[in-house]
DNA sequence: GGGAGCATGTAACGGGTTACATGATTGG
DNA sequence: CCAATCATGTAACCCGTTACATGCTCCC
């Protein structure tokens, strides 16, 4: 019987927790600088940019709830590292939590959009300038989606991590074909 | 000659300040109930859904720096409410802040892809629910915008306003469409 | 009479950031 | 030797949310 039919209750974090513990549920035990990095490498394309010291603390948390543990390695004589990894408590929670709570809702602040939608207040030879700058980001990150997406498909565990970041390839050059919309639409405007 | 070029330093506030007073920047006196509802109608779709007593909060913030104006209107003998207008100097800090400061990066917390990504953990059946169930609210999402920037369309002053709208209809309807591209790539993986 | 909408506000909380601080190792 | 990278942590701050509180008017 699954915990959900034993009606336990469900382990109440932010989706950010999870998210950490979703980096240390790919099965190797994980420095918090290791953590930074895989989430600017993945995470980072469809959800969060952590800053260093958040993970750190949401190690820590996760440590204190059972669903993490850490040991100490020694890598050289005078230097030492926290290796964090998931506990069987650990991956039992994360999968309810991927199962039984409904997502929360997609969260878009985009300031690029917000200054067109202000545009009335400004200059906008300067605002196309600014969108084309970032067509060029978006079109960047697409490229660096693309290349990570690659990488995880050689691991077979990482295949949906993968298809997350196809999905993220997807997104940003769309966003780019958006901006190329918008210069269009604002040009026949005038 | 400009404040940008009299060299005036940038009065700095959180993008959410702005986006609070560019609704004020459209012309007509609001309650903070009337902030609350443009917002909902508008910034939502692209930046920012504030809460209720944010808005109070903003609006003040604006007034105590010289911003925004308020006055009292009585609507009954009984009941009165505070409109905000916008002031000059809040006309134009506004066009400073959208031509001189750059863009702030684009967030996007995409909580149904960072359940794919950690996929592996659960039950896949529904995963592809949740993702089609989100795929309808994204269409739904699509025809609201659609349907304001028609009303928006109506008045010149509201020109980049309704583009936003368009842009955002493009953004959901798109959205809707990555997610069949989604459904369809976990099919064709298992 | 009662519920929906109008209208405003306070208090507690917490998530997450920036800035600061420290120090070791590695490679050019 | 110096810069980049590895590695971890603390403290201050604030943006923004939720929850709570209040009371009116309009309309069925």
């Amino acid at each position: 019987m699954s915990a959900e039919a034993r009606g336990e209750p469900m382990i109440e974090l932010p989706a950010t927790s999870w998210a950490v513990l979703g980096i240390l549920s790919f099965d190797t035990e994980l420095s918090g600088y290791d953590v930074k990095r895989w989430a600017d490498q993945s995470l980072a394309f469809f959800y969060w940019a952590p800053s260093q010291s958040q993970i750190y603390t949401e190690l820590r948390r996760l440590e204190r709830l059972g669903l993490a543990v850490s040991r100490v390695e020694q890598t050289h004589p005078t230097k030492s590292r926290r290796l964090y990894g998931i506990t069987p408590l650990g991956r039992e929670s994360m999968q309810r939590w991927t199962d039984e709570v409904p997502a929360e809702p997609v969260v878009l602040k985009h300031a690029h959009i917000l200054r067109l939608w202000a545009a009335h207040n400004g200059d906008l030879t300067r605002l196309k300038a600014a969108l084309l700058g970032y067509r060029e980001e978006a079109l960047e990150s697409a490229r660096r989606a693309s290349s990570h997406a690659r990488g995880a498909q050689r691991e077979e565990s990482w295949l949906f991590s993968a298809i997350a970041l196809e999905w993220s390839e997807r997104f940003y050059q769309d966003e780019a074909a958006r901006i190329e919309w918008l210069v269009r639409r604002l040009d026949e405007a005038l």
